[in-house]
DNA sequence: TCATAAGCGAGACGGTACGTCGTGTCTTACG
DNA sequence: CGTAAGACACGACGTACCGTCTCGCTTATGA
């Protein structure tokens, strides 16, 4: 049912790649996209402005390189035996990363206009998130917790979703209370609630 | 405990204005933020480019205040009488105006960094929803249809929050139908649930 | 033979014309032609664009207009009795008067190649000179102080001419006493001469 | 006595910087001082303006270095023997060579006001030219052909001043007859006058 | 006495050049 | 060969000025 295995592996950067993909998103964070500037990259790095560009052919595949590489899989498949728990970790993991790439989501957002191959990686960026979801909840089918029927796969990505979006809109980042609240008050409930 | 009075006026936006807040987002969708020039948007009014900078001092206030234009409560207070009912209005009406904005709330979200007030439009425009769907809900607990005990304020946004997300992630664009299964599958459940 | 009916009366200019002729010259002296902003002279004058642009179509024209106001027929014709005094005060008057209109002469040798009315304007204002000196070295004639063979039509100008030039490059404006060398070194040596 | 050593060298123009310095005075002469724009420039060079402001900061500046460039030391020491056939080689060779930079000295006069470096470029491209007259006079007196005494420092510039000045002055371009007239009739009777 | 018009101050406007700056390409020289 | 340095063509940015225009307000006469 789920699909791990659209979680790509992370890519064979050199040092040198490391170091312009984590100059970028620090960038990116103190002046937003249009800030940003290859040659300011290129500085910070000591490297020339063609170093960069043999790698990635414009700003937007730079950043979102570097998006990719941030969210490579950070997020591990809970396995605590019960489907709250396994929730409320995925939740906490999915919390805490996205506070930290809010600001390069941001960006990636603004140039999928343009950047169809972006739109895949946001996609596959997702679709990582909603596997595990599936993983826990096929686990907690497999283990009797809820009914497989009560499982709508185009609703499984209300907890990353709305995660996400809590940190994109300013000054309402979600706190811990917020993942137990999301997780007890609408994920569970749905899940375990009569069939209409 | 909704606050309806959170919803601003329209700005006293002239003829003019308005027709450069209408350009602005229709060439946002078609080119995204960095193909959009302000050039095009004069041509398009057939103005001067001095005309736009005079009332917005850059291509990003621009932006932003066609989004604030456009995101001026669209939504109204639907009243059908029952809980379910309303909220499916209120989701429908959130999808196609949503889906309308979504190019534009794209392109905002990369000037929040450097925008307060831009910060403070998105809440409001938030709010605005939030403060709907709570005076929905407050109709629906003076009927009897659920109990108060079970809204949890933050939480509220949780059907034009997910709803939104999904436009801004390409390719996976809300349905009628997922307005639908959201409503019966995760908000009500949510409102119904025991208490736990 | 030299034709003083060439001299141009004043134009009928009434008091708020003059104040925009009068600051004219003063801010293109200040800040240079390219410096000069209709909205200056307005400014300055307490008085609207429109206004200016009812009279002079041009800022160009407003400057060829303040050219010309400024020098109009200010030298006098001398009648000293010998020609060394006519000459010498001719000169004088000449390098006055050429001081004070030194930066607006400057600002309309540019616009000569788009304005051809004012190359007809220039003309004149030297054809007044050249006037000039022709009726003193007619006087003297006369008086039989030089031959009237000795005059060449083509060359009357070198007073004039050479004293303006004078004037037109930095830090070389002529002295009282250049006039005294110009005229009993070169003017009178040239108008003396045995024939050639 | 004359001081040949002021004639400075030519700039270290590239052959890019020679374009555009050859490109500026003939679209100056086509459309005057305003009518000229960098982007002309750079698409008559197929160049950018971004590369012709890397190298002047401004028009005005472009068309200084123009004038400059253009003006330097394009005037040769005649050695024909007597005076009066050096001073028509010379008259000549001016007349001919301020024919082509009158609209860029035009141009040029304008920006005196602000750019000090022009006066000095101006004062230089006067200074070479009475350097010349300098010389050729210094050889007539080696000769014997006319007396140290009748040499004023002040008015050696009457040739080359006065020739210009006829080049700025509208319609009214001097001849070769002209330069011949000059010569004959007012600098050779100067040179050559009794002691006054 | 009032209205009707003409001139004016104020300033928005379309157009266009300015001078700046970032992108993405390219060349040169170094290691 | 990959790199640092940096010039370059291109083109958008945001500013400023020109010359046109509309809007009220004043003033000056004529009914």
């Amino acid at each position: 049912m789920s699909d791990l295995s659209t979680i790509r592996p992370s890519g064979p950067w050199s040092g040198r790649e490391v170091e312009f993909l984590t100059a970028t998103p620090r960038l990116l964070e103190e002046r937003g996209y249009d800030g940003l500037t290859i040659d300011d990259v290129a500085a910070e790095t000591k490297a020339s402005k063609a170093t960069i560009y043999r790698r990635w052919p414009s700003k937007a595949d730079l950043v979102v390189a570097a998006f990719i590489e941030g969210t490579q899989s950070q997020v591990k498949l809970p396995q605590t035996g019960t489907l709250r728990e396994d929730l409320l970790v995925l939740g906490r993991q999915i919390r805490t990363h996205a506070s930290q790439y809010a600001p390069v989501v941001r960006a990636v957002l603004t140039e999928i206009a343009r950047t169809p191959e972006l739109g895949a990686a946001l996609q596959a960026f997702f679709a990582d998130r909603r596997a595990l979801i599936g993983a826990v909840l096929d686990a907690a089918v497999a283990r009797g917790e809820i009914d497989a029927a009560a499982i709508n796969d185009e609703l499984w990505d209300v907890l990353p979703g709305y995660l996400v979006f809590r940190h994109l809109i300013p000054r309402t980042p979600p706190s811990d209370q917020t993942v137990i609240d999301l997780v007890d008050q609408v994920i569970l409930p749905s899940l375990t609630r009569r069939a209409v």
